[in-house]
DNA sequence: GACCAGGCACATC
DNA sequence: GATGTGCATGGT
């Protein structure tokens, strides 16, 4: 058993020990889970969740209803959500893809090759590696494991990887030495994020973190 | 008033 | 191929 396995598993169950379940993706539907994903990059989940209820409230979180809105109509509902322009436009370009590949089903989504469905969320315009993977972890249910800012900085200050690591390089890094579980990958993700926004932000604090008994191979900790 | 947030595409060198 | 920049609201 190589020995990332097990600091990754003793990572895993600490952050579980302190933080608890968390319960993701906060959505009610895959569909929400999905724009949701689009919506909250690079944006605080709070703002996110004021632009999906304006989206509720118009009762417009239906995919052929969504994309039929008058795009300035979209942009003014996603507001809170920031970005909200480039936003409407990825909105669009999802949604039309959606429809148009697999007629707004998740279930048509969940029929295809993983491989073959992840490059077809890649050439979306507005969907990096990112967001696909957290769709396809957290509403199509598939066994990805999801990186992030968090997860960059939580594995470079305990020095699993190098600075210069790339995306590709640090999913592979859970994906090779984890078991292959979407219910392991959600938890964790979901867990890594909880310990980012407590301890690891750009200027981490670390005192009281659930890791800081692992050597901290980097002291000053920057995206 | 800075700093930060579940990124991404595109321009430029 | 690497590095820089625009996009924007809202909370701390």
């Amino acid at each position: 058993m190589p020995r990332q396995t097990d600091l990754l598993m003793s990572f895993y169950k600490k952050l579980l020990a302190r933080f608890g379940p968390q319960h993701w993706w906060p959505g009610e539907t895959p569909f929400e889970v999905m724009v949701g994903a689009i919506l909250t990059q690079n944006t605080a989940w709070g703002n996110v969740e004021k632009a999906i209820a304006a989206l509720k409230l118009a009762d417009l979180l239906e995919p052929r209803r969504l994309l039929a809105v008058e795009p300035s109509l979209l942009a003014r509902l996603i507001r809170p959500a920031g970005y909200y322009n480039v936003k409407a436009r990825r909105l669009r370009a999802f949604l039309t893809w959606f429809l148009d590949a697999h007629g707004g089903s998740v279930e048509s989504m969940r029929r295809r090759p993983l491989d073959a469905l992840r490059e077809e969320l890649l050439a979306v315009k507005g969907i990096g590696r990112e967001t696909a993977d957290s769709i396809l972890l957290y509403a199509v249910g598939l066994p990805v494991f999801v990186v992030d800012a968090y997860t960059y900085r939580i594995l470079l200050r305990h020095g699993l990887i190098l600075p210069e690591a790339d995306y590709d390089e640090i999913q592979a890094l859970f994906t090779e030495n984890l078991e292959r579980d979407a219910a392991l990958f959600n938890e964790y993700h979901a867990l890594i994020v909880a310990c980012g926004k407590a301890y690891c932000r750009p200027r981490p604090r670390c005192a009281g973190c659930p890791l800081e008994d692992h050597p901290h191979a980097v002291d000053d900790v920057r995206d």
